[in-house]
DNA sequence: CTTTCTGCAAACGATTTGCAGCAGC
DNA sequence: GCTGCTGCAAATCGTTTGCAGAAAG
């Protein structure tokens, strides 16, 4: 299974004509083993031996080769999970005090009922819509 | 309308024991006339008169008096809008090329549903959601 | 070997803040 | 007057970038 994740990555850099390298297999294996958006602070304390610029940089580079996915939470600080298709699908609880942002699945009925407000937006606005994002936002259990 | 809008916008800042001067009205003005989320940028260039700093305190603080709203597009500029409760309840276009962030008013079944979310995350996670964000992420028409 | 990656340190840029003067109450 | 607001210019801080050396293929 990580074994996988680590094929598929490294066959999408491929495609873009980049490496993977140790450092870039690291940042995987974090995001693949956390339960939500890592911010890149917290990467830097999981790995100390990752530098600030080569994790921004990596990050990018994992971003554009559809590996990684940047997340915004209710605070400025980027957050990073696994791309879409390389996870399970889930939902965000964003806690509107503290920032922090957990992972959510959401009851089967909500997603269809997003794909038709997606045929709604392309048909009433002309917007090509390819993708969603639903956050809860509120107080979470720390902050309640 | 526009006039009920100012009272309550003065109300909110008098309960934040904030004034409400000219500068803050020119900017809730700005943001009540436009159909989608306002980047700073475009607030400047409305406005030539309007300093750059003035407008950043003063958007933090009819934040902080729950007039407006700040919101996250695909790009890093902060963009703002006015207060869920002063505008009609709606959802956003993002398109992921260009970062702009249109307005989108969703069909109705759709509240039900995520209303229905909420309770299950609350119920589930111990998330006490207050609010929910929809963005179709996309490419908008003019990005297509 | 050639190309890409790394890590340091310096640069960047959106946003924030200190401060002196001005305006609201 | 006292308190809060303004606008300038300087500081802040997450993020980006230049460059020389190391590593991948």
């Amino acid at each position: 299974m990580r074994d996988d994740l680590h094929h598929t990555a490294a066959g999408r850099l491929k495609d873009a004509k980049q490496r993977y390298t140790e450092n870039r297999r690291a940042l995987v294996d974090i995001l693949a083993a956390a339960a939500r958006p890592v911010p890149v602070d917290d990467i830097l304390e999981q790995d100390r031996s990752l530098p600030q610029s080569s994790v921004y940089r990596n990050l990018a580079v994992l971003e554009q080769a559809r590996v990684v996915r940047r997340v915004h939470g209710s605070d400025e600080f980027a957050r990073y999970e696994l791309a879409e298709d390389l996870s399970e699908h889930h939902h965000h609880l964003v806690c509107s005090n503290c920032g922090k942002v957990e992972d959510f699945e959401a009851p089967p009925g909500l997603e269809r009922t997003v794909r038709n407000v997606m045929d709604v937006a392309e048909r009433a606005e002309g917007f090509y819509a390819n993708g969603h994002r639903l956050d809860l936002i509120g107080l979470c259990r720390d902050c309640a």
